[in-house]
DNA sequence: GTCACACGTGGAACCGGTTCCAAATTTGAA
DNA sequence: TTCAAATTTGGAACCGGTTCCACGTGTGAC
């Protein structure tokens, strides 16, 4: 059984389909006695508009596409659930390409700049090149980058340089001045937020007279095993830090698990902060940079929304705020002699 | 500056649509000169073709929906890798919809199984009512549900029961005897397979002819805050378990932060089993049922894209086999005069 | 009584592809 | 040379909605 059209209502119901077409679309000019024939008709013979032909009609997709790295990092997924919620309130549907590699990156970005297959697109976490940005600029579809930043285009950040001075400052202030960085590796095709939050550690350390230690800095995998066991070899140096900032919570978790491995006390022999505020974070009482992740998919969702409904063509940003958070992994150092 | 059509490459190239279009689909009947001369004017006018027309002539999305709940848990999101995995390899594109409560799920499956807006649906971890599921049966689009089961559907599950009768009689075979179980709420409007662990380890216990005891039985959110307080009540009984089997590694691992606050010694003083293999079980070297979870997204990915091209319509189940993963969280109970 | 205007309605044209039929051309066998 | 079959091609019809123009009818002002 093959599904009702427009012009078998309208057939059966004795009216035209432009009528029909009013009528599901909640026209006004349409009599009172006509509409409710219309729809008595529509619920006799089960029909459901096919939002496809609709889609080519109007020209609108009513789909927003979401570009994001690989669901594995869960700042990356608590991002996609801001996006999610507030694309559930709206009328759009989320259609998900998740990144693996730099070839599946451009791939993306080029079809979903090109092909009128969605409104608008979220990419989270994933800096376009400059031509790429140029392509999205151009093309009619509003594009959003959140956790990412190009001149050509909208975005929503937070300030990656100033929180990582900031969580610096905050354990110099506690009177910390070997302070170990352990995070991603700087140079990637990804993201490059990790190097911002490693300049601001550089820079609050310049900012006090503190000289930065290569052997203080070390990069790992965005990974709880791997950050737990340089976080190991960072204690057992000679002149071991007091404190030690993780790039990423998951990373500073896994300085904890090191850590407790070789019986080190947080936080009364180390202090470890770390950046993010994944839920993680706040259940394990670890001091973080919030950056309100889950938030700064409900804003990219807003300003593309915003720029869907008005055209509004230049290009803003919104800056996210970020927190310190204190708890219980940062203290003063111990007195040393 | 509007986009080219099929059109507008035919006037140009001097050839008639239905040729462009046979250009575009690689139907071989086109003389090698006419698909040069065709293929530069697309690349001359830049043409991309619009995917929205050629779903409504071809009556093919190319688009499989996913329904799960929230993101929030990890279990979940595991589970949407696998299938968003499987998918990027193939030509459909993923639209994600999430269900925080049980009307957006009955909208959702409603929704879905009416309109022909996807090619195919995935159902994640939502068994849906017999209503449900006879829509969508009746509906022409394939649909499977992963870790979820009904009769008139394709699944691919876990069988939970065995599973939660593994486990406990894993804790049995070790010596215990006073073994609790701290899962999820088991009246639910969502996923039932935490009554069927449940209802293995009451089996189990039954087997061996250990009395269930009610006490030892507590339910929580699924969350790792509310399963460390209740673990703590449960380590704090007059006569306190010697095993506590937590129907999720996110509960068991609740249960490790509980055990710990009180001064209970893993796996001396108390053993812990998990359920789910998360990653994060791993790391933790918690003891636990893995039952595969990014696979069982690839296998109902499989299985959907095997019905949407055979057109076989029987239902079929996929049993995903578990495994029990010894680590460090279980050994046998310390004497007891 | 005439005109202007509002209202409700029908239906052709359109969105941009695919498909299929018919026709033109080429090929090759008799 | 003739005719049938194969190859290539053009383009109308179609997918199922929306939109817009034109038309009939009714209302009220003058």
């Amino acid at each position: 059984m093959t599904r009702a059209t427009i012009r078998d209502v309208a057939k059966k119901a004795g009216v035209g389909v432009g009528t029909v077409s009013r009528v599901l679309n909640n026209n006004p000019s349409v009599s009172v006695e006509t509409r409710e024939r219309v729809l008595s008709v529509i619920s006799e013979l089960d029909f459901t508009p096919n939002p496809i032909a609709r889609q080519l009609s109007t020209g609108r997709t009513l789909t927003i596409g979401v570009i994001l790295p690989h669901l594995t990092m869960p700042s990356y997924v608590e991002r996609l659930r801001g996006v999610q919620n507030a694309l559930a309130a709206s009328e759009y549907d989320l259609v998900l390409f998740s990144v693996e590699t730099p070839e599946q990156r451009d791939a993306y970005f080029d079809n979903l700049s090109r092909t009128s297959r969605v409104d608008g697109v979220i990419i989270i976490s994933i800096p376009p090149n400059d031509e790429q940005a140029q392509r999205f600029a151009d093309s009619l579809i509003p594009t959003v980058l959140v956790d990412a930043y190009h001149s050509q285009l909208n975005s929503v950040v937070t300030d990656d340089f100033k929180g990582g001075r900031k969580a610096t400052r905050y354990l110099i202030e506690l009177g910390h001045k070997k302070i170990a960085f352990l995070g991603d590796y700087l140079e990637t095709p990804f993201q490059p937020s990790m190097r911002y939050r490693f300049n601001g550690y550089k820079q609050a350390l310049v900012d006090e007279g503190i000289p930065f230690r290569s052997d203080y800095h070390v990069e790992v995998e965005n990974e709880r095993s791997q950050s737990c066991e340089m976080a190991k070899r960072l204690l057992q140096l000679e002149d071991p830090p007091t404190a030690i900032f993780g790039g990423c919570d998951i990373q500073a978790i896994g300085i904890i698990d090191g850590a407790s491995e070789v019986g080190v006390r947080i936080p009364e022999d180390l202090s470890v902060i770390g950046y993010d505020g994944i839920r993680d974070s706040e259940y394990l009482g670890l001091t973080t940079i919030q950056q309100h992740l889950f938030k700064s998919g409900v804003e990219g969702v807003n300003m593309l929304l915003g720029k869907l409904s008005q055209k509004s063509h230049e290009p803003r940003t919104k800056f996210i705020p970020f927190d310190l958070i204190q708890r219980d992994t940062t203290s003063p150092p111990r007195f040393e002699p």
